[in-house]
DNA sequence: ACAAATTTAGACAGTCTTGTCTAATTCGTC
DNA sequence: GACGAATTAGACAAGACTGTCTAAATTTGT
């Protein structure tokens, strides 16, 4: 394992008051002062593992943003499919949760250094994805006023239900990954969907 | 200021390992020894320190449940209201805060702790919450299948525009709030609303 | 095979922290 | 005011950690 992955690991279980260069040496395989030769100090080294995990999870998010469904066949399966996708491979693995538990631990204290995690990575993600629902709106699938509301909003619905697994540092199993997103994407779609007219729906409501 | 509170304070800053008990102790306005004499470590020190948090914090989250729109004049003016006072007074404060941050930072460290915690708070507070809809839908003014998913979802929305503010460890203003309560609120109402008829919505007022 | 660069193990000083101990001081209550 | 309980300041031992240093071993490039 590398210098950074090992760092990142041990960063995240211990914090970066309680986390230990032996230990990180240990786990990385290395010397600790071949750690002290690649980077200067504890710090130096915490500000190196917070820029490479903002990196790769970035990476991530634009890898699966490809595969949204700009023209859907069916929206709420390719939207579910796209959200499980998203907390799989970006918010739910490796990376995503060391990130996540760095940012909520250390924020405060590297206040330039997240400042710039802010900027790379939900300053770019979020309009990336706010570009895409708008494109959808523009094609007539959906029914979205603000797009940047739309887009965050359906992030959140997509974890409603995995919040407290998240606030604990767990993994959520593959089904409740899927459970929050069957959930949370047909909501947005109850609500952003266009498929039934008004009249549609009021029919709906006086048959129920 | 009480022991708890200052440590409660300086372990929201520091974290676990880097907090100092002489710091808490300065912070409280006692010598190290008083902290020593009531609770016999630092271990000790830390879940008293939660433990009166999660109660406080349940204590909050139910007199605000107290405010909830049982029978609503302006349904989404009243839900944006109990959002806005609950993310003011639960989530925002300062109890709310330390809470979520000792949850974050320390949580896989205490697995027992903070599975009351769990059980104390989520485990209590949402099912309470999920009943409030029940009864509004039961009532008419909502269409809600499953009460627990509309729930989380309503606190998902609700707080959707604040999460990079909260994982940072900050404190959204007034009008972020605001704003994201009312976005989360409508979108809610555009998913679960009945929209029905002025006069048929009087008609129920007046036979409640 | 050789030379330069890198890595390693271990010792080391300096600093910090926890938790204990003691003796003096303050507080609450009668 | 007096007496017991609580609090205080400070010293203290024991241990942990960071960052540096040195000399030996290993890898790398040619």
């Amino acid at each position: 394992m590398s210098i950074i992955d090992a760092a990142a690991s041990v960063f995240c279980r211990e914090g970066f008051a309680g986390a230990n260069i032996d230990l990180i040496a240990a786990e990385a395989g290395v010397s600790r002062q071949t750690i002290y030769n690649h980077h200067r100090d504890k710090e130096k080294l915490f500000t190196a593992v917070v820029r490479d995990l903002t990196e790769r999870c970035n990476a991530g998010i634009f890898a699966t943003f490809a595969s949204f469904p700009d023209q859907p066949r069916d929206l709420e399966g390719d939207l579910i499919g796209f959200a499980v996708r998203m907390n799989q491979n970006c918010i739910c693995n490796r990376d995503g949760r060391f990130l996540r538990k760095l940012i909520q631990t250390e924020g405060e204290r590297y206040p330039e250094l997240f400042g710039e995690w802010r900027d790379q990575g939900p300053g770019r993600t979020w309009p990336a994805l706010a570009a895409r629902f708008a494109r959808l709106a523009h094609a007539g699938h959906l029914a979205v006023d603000d797009p940047d509301v739309a887009a965050r909003q359906f992030l959140a619905l997509a974890n409603a239900e995995l919040q407290t697994t998240f606030m604990l540092g767990g993994m959520p199993s593959e089904d409740e990954v899927l459970q929050s997103a069957t959930h949370g994407v047909r909501t947005f779609l109850r609500a952003f969907g266009k498929r039934r007219s008004a009249a549609a729906v009021e029919k709906q409501l006086a048959s129920a």
